[in-house]
DNA sequence: AGCCGCCTACCTATCGATAGGTAACTTATA
DNA sequence: TATAAGTTACCTATCGATAGGTAGGCGGCT
């Protein structure tokens, strides 16, 4: 793993424990073994490394999401699946959802790094619509940005509440 | 208004726009007109600040709900009275939940701050039990927890794409 | 030769916190 | 009633730590 990928990877885990000002240039790169000033040579700005690190976050969860109609095809409801990817990252990286912690905090973010946060719950909603359409939901829309609110938000008290059991009382069908 | 009670309100509004390190015993003191040092006569530490503002904020929030019967009472879904205290937030304060932001970065908080937040949360799902309970929903502790869930998690998303309408299409039932 | 990736050695700004002091007010006591 | 003691709500000055950021150097690889 390139310095660069450590470096993104020293502050996903920051940034998912305690927002965009809970990493410093100073602490990633003695974690990784180089010198603060160093890091300013992969990243000019704090505010670059956010928004890299927000974009490649952006891509790597929709990579692992897959297609709406490939899911179809294989016979599983793509709503279980993207449900089973926010689970995943609850119980296996005990950790909140990046886009949705910078999210939160979005009014005090740089707007480069904001826009990214824009660009994940942008490309999550159309993945839901899609996915919500193809379940034959009468309004897709809806369905969509109340898949993301409920599981952001169950997400977020399962953390704070630190009991998982509270994701799974939120995500189980009424 | 105290001083004590104007520093306050100015962290209030800081942490709502931007988390719990988006405030400074400097700022909050020039903001209202005082010397940051004298912060510290009212706030031993800036955990202190933030756990009595938590606390503060969650007695508030409790007191402007009222109770679920009283409600009932008045021929009133106390669930439409939760969810507008939400919308109120998001239109006039045009911020964040306090609570619902300190949640998120919950991982990160001096344990007295997570503490006064785990608190709103259990008071919420008391409270939204209770409402559920009396609507004649089979499962109300499933509900209280959707509904924070979807309320909380709806409310970043609209401050994140900075359209109130999300709110609005989250609550609205399908 | 030239660039890449890192380094040393800084800078300025700001952080939370502490020490010690002061003026104004209140309470207790003789 | 007068004085002493204590409290409240601030102040100035300063601490060590840490923040993001910059200038310029140096070795290794092509």
């Amino acid at each position: 793993m390139s310095k660069k990928e450590a470096l993104l990877k020293a502050a996903e885990n920051k940034v998912r424990l305690g927002g965009y000002s809970n990493f410093s240039f100073r602490e990633l790169a003695s974690e990784i073994g180089i010198k603060s000033a160093s890091v300013h040579y992969h990243f000019p700005t704090k505010a670059d490394l956010g928004a890299e690190l927000a974009h490649q976050y952006t891509n790597a969860f929709l990579n692992a999401l897959g297609s709406p109609s490939e899911h179809l095809a294989n016979g599983k409801n793509p709503i279980e699946v993207y449900t089973q990817l926010f689970r995943s990252a609850l119980l296996f990286d005990k950790k909140m959802c990046l886009c949705g912690l910078l999210g939160a905090e979005s009014d005090s973010l740089p707007e480069k790094v904001r826009f990214e946060v824009k660009r994940f719950f942008n490309q999550n909603l159309e993945w839901l619509t899609e996915a919500h359409l193809a379940n034959g939901e009468q309004q897709p829309k809806h369905a969509a940005i109340q898949t993301v609110s409920l599981l952001e938000g169950a997400m977020m008290i399962s953390k704070t509440l630190d009991d998982n059991s509270y994701f799974e009382l939120a995500t189980q069908p009424a």
